[in-house]
DNA sequence: TATTGTTATACTCTATAACTATA
DNA sequence: TATAGTTATAGAGTATAACAATA
């Protein structure tokens, strides 16, 4: 038996999914750029200088289209395409000082926003929060890894 | 000050919303739908026939778009577009039957999902888990809505 | 022979602008 | 004059398949 209490709140979840998400879109739109490509920024930041191979498994993409998001973001100054230095076969994709900047101040907002939403929230309550969060991330995990092939 | 445990429950949550997304879409794709398609189904089983106009503002998109989904889910049998009866200028929207036992499909997966995710939670955490997450719905829209011209 | 990336092609979602038919 | 929807065009993200260069 399902409570209507359990889809109401499901509803909350996927609303603020959408919600986030039109946040995070209108904010980087601002800024000249996509959700797809910002990813691509985000992962440059976090392991340095990397082959288009790394990049296409750490998006979950085709190398095809990690071809199209650094072209892109070459052609506007954010990233680098280089000859890797070791295999001549690949590309070296590095940020550029540009790209290194807008890594940062993604990564100041996200801290800001984080404030911004649990600030003011009871220590107690946050605790209770995080826990439930975590058992239905777990719960979910081990749903979608069962539908895989 | 930021404390580092708000920075990552809100990882949490961004995981959650990818996870989700990611099922969703995989869900879909097994019965050849897009989200964008989903979407419009779904407003359709809530509204009934409707204008394309109508479908437009619901799911905040131009009518440009209305009539390129509205021809794929033609196309594929889940919609019909006949004349409007009383605005010859309009197109009238409509579920088939095939259409209509989507819209079902997916209400019982949502219930299905809420039931998997929230059955084994105590009544006391899902109370506080809910109301926290409708503060940070709030903060969200306030924060977005601020945001917009 | 296997890997890396590109070219070629195509599909979906989305937008703006110009236009037709109707109100 | 305003509204409903389409045609025309464009751009982003994605995919598969064929191919070149290199390992």
């Amino acid at each position: 038996m399902v409570e209507p209490r359990w889809e109401a709140t499901l509803d909350r979840i996927l609303e603020l999914t959408v919600v986030l998400n039109r946040d995070m879109t209108a904010h980087l739109e601002a800024i000249g750029l996509t959700e797809a490509r910002v990813h691509l920024i985000w992962e440059l930041g976090r392991r340095g200088p990397c082959k288009q191979q790394v990049l296409a498994e750490a998006l979950g993409v085709t190398p095809r289209t990690i071809t199209a998001l650094v072209d892109g973001l070459a052609a506007t100054g954010f990233v680098t395409r280089e000859a890797h230095p070791t295999d001549r076969r690949a590309a070296q994709v590095t940020l550029t000082a540009q790209g290194t900047a807008t890594a940062q101040a993604l990564a100041d907002d996200h801290r800001r926003l984080a404030g911004q939403l649990f600030a003011d929230v009871p220590a107690d309550r946050f605790e209770c929060f995080d826990a439930v969060l975590g058992g239905l991330l777990e719960k979910l995990r081990r749903l979608t890894a069962g539908s895989r092939r």
